[in-house]
Formats: C-alpha cells, sequence, structure tokens
DNA sequence: GCAGATTGTTTGGGGAGCAAACAAATTTGC
DNA sequence: GCAAATTTGTTTGCTCCCCAAACAATCTGC
C-alpha cells in the first residue's frame, strides 16, 4: 500500500533494492544463509573432484553410525518420506558407496550399510565437510558459532508445533 | 573408521539414533531448522486457507516496493536464473497478483508490478508472515532473534566466497 | 491361520534450479 | 548511421527434491 517515495529512485540502474520488511524477517534470513552455505558446500566439494548435497552427506553418516538401518527408519531419521528416499539410495549404490543388504531377523527391510569403498569416501568427504565448516564460521568467534547452533536448534523446536 | 560399539544396540526401535559428529556441525543445524521453519509457514498458511510459499512472499514484497522491476533485476535479487523466475512469474500471474507490463523505456523488458488484488492479498499474507515468524521465535528472546538474525548475515556473507 | 499393519517400490504430479539456444530490442564501436 | 555485440525474456531439456497413492511381500496380533 501506500509507501511514502522517500528515497530517490535510482540514479542509475538501482546497485541494491528496496527489501522491505524481509531483512528483519528470521526465516528469510534463515533461506538466504542455507543457500549460500549449500553453494558453498558444493564449491568445496567440486573443487575437490568430488560430488555430493549435504544431504547425502548426512545420510552417509547415518547409515555409518547405524550399521543395519533399515529405509524407514532413516527415512524417519532425515524427515522425508519413504518414497523420496528410494532414489537417492539407488544412486549411492550405483556409485558403489552403499549397499541394501536383506535383513537377516525381518525380510520386509533392507539393512544399509556402506561399502568399503563408501566408507573410505565417507572419511575423505568428512575433511572436505571440516574445511567447508571452517569456511562458513571463518567470519564467527568460536562462542558465536556454539550459540548459531543452539538458537537455530531453539527455532526448529518452536517451529515445529504444526 | 572402526568406532566402538559403545552403545547398546537399541533394544526396541530405537528411538533416537547416533548421528554422529552431525549435531555439530552448523550446516546441518541451518538445513534442519530452514526445513522446520518452512513447514510452519506452509502450515501457517494452509490454516488461513492460503498458498503461498516464502519465496513467493520475497518476490511480492520485492515487487511491491519496487515497482517497475524488471525480471533479470529481479532475478538477481532472489539469486536465482533468470529462466527459473519465469514459471513462477507465470503462476502468480495466473493467479491474478502481479503483472507484467511493457516497459516505456526498454523494449526488451518487463515491468512487474502488483494488481490491486495482489497488493490486497500481500496485505493478508503480511499478516500471517509476522504470526508465523512471531511462533518460530516464540523459543527465543527478543535479544535471542537479533543474535540469530545477525550470525546468519555473517554467515552468508563468509560463505559467499566462491 | 488369517486380518491388519509395516516395508520397499513404482507411478504420477508438482516445484526449484541450471544451461543452452533463440528472437527481439538495445547499446556499443566505429 | 549502421553493423556488431550485448541484454532480456522465453523455451526446451535436464537433474534433483518432495509427497501421495497404490501394490506385493512380509511380519504381527490374536
Amino acid at each position: 500500500m501506500g509507501r511514502p517515495p522517500a528515497k530517490p529512485p535510482s540514479t542509475a540502474r538501482s546497485p541494491s533494492l528496496d527489501r522491505g520488511l524481509l531483512p528483519s524477517l528470521m526465516g528469510y534470513a534463515l533461506r538466504r544463509a542455507q543457500s549460500a552455505v549449500f553453494a558453498d558446500f558444493a564449491a568445496t566439494f567440486a573443487k575437490a573432484g568430488e560430488a555430493l548435497t549435504p544431504g547425502e552427506f548426512g545420510l552417509l553418516v547415518l547409515v555409518d553410525r547405524n550399521e543395519g538401518l533399515s529405509q524407514m527408519a532413516l527415512a524417519r531419521a532425515l524427515g522425508i518420506d519413504r518414497s523420496t528416499l528410494v532414489p537417492i539410495l539407488d544412486r549411492l549404490q550405483a556409485r558403489d558407496l552403499l549397499v541394501r543388504r536383506p535383513s537377516p531377523t525381518d525380510g520386509r527391510t533392507h539393512a544399509l550399510a556402506l561399502t568399503s569403498a563408501g566408507a573410505k569416501a565417507l572419511a575423505r568427504f568428512g575433511r572436505l565437510v571440516r574445511a567447508h565448516e571452517k569456511r562458513i564460521a571463518s567470519g564467527l568467534s568460536a562462542s558465536e558459532t556454539r550459540t548459531l547452533i543452539e538458537l537455530l536448534g531453539k527455532v526448529r523446536a518452536s517451529a515445529r508445533s504444526l
């Protein structure tokens, strides 16, 4: 609605534009930070000749630390639908990072596990992730980083009440 | 990568599983918070009988505050490709929230503007967004909220160095 | 042993994102 | 002034993420 046209209407090709209330919104800051972090993650891996998304890294860590995990349990841990997980596992399996073994105790489920190549790759990935984390935290002190993670956890807890 | 099997291997259906180093990663916290916030945003709008994504809201605010914006300028402001923007504008235009007018000064560009219905809708959306923001910040003090937004800005600045 | 639940998969649909190619229009170079 | 280069919006093609519904195989409760 009628905003007073206070700013001069950009003499040149407006180097920055009016973002209104957006900069005061947490959701907006979150979205922009997340997309920048994602880009940095991708760039870090690309420069090392590797290809992996943050989601795939999280998945591999979960499988590594919880051997024999079922797809349902993994999907729940990741917060995605079990049908969404299928093509992701297909891809990682095609890259020989992970296997779907038949569960010895339940014929319906698969026991997920890293291959030896997957475990070796995860070690490399972990080093890249640490470098990436170091870079995106380079503007923050150690205590600020801790604070940020803590506050993000609180936001997540508040937001989940659907 | 042999981790000592310290934890008992989950007697029941493991209510929580080993997340390894993930909880210490800023990128991980960011991703989880973002997805929870997104879900809350969608739920807030759904409950009010409206449908809008955070990205669409940001786009509408930008068009509202910068009348006559071109699609290229908008795409740059949103950090997306100009070809990505096309179907998004198509959808908003089909909902009669926004129009592509021919620019009087440059025959190549469109001058984007909200329709009157779009301006009215944006006012409603703004109220919903404020309620949503209030909910996701309900676990934080006012100063914590400010700190969070500030830290997210710093992260974004550090991450952009591709 | 059989009804009901669970698991993984497939299919179908929607959205977000990029790259490359293209026509129309503008700006630049001379 | 006019040809060449650039910019803008669009289309097409590709990849990826996400969900819902349906289905067969398997397990569980009783």
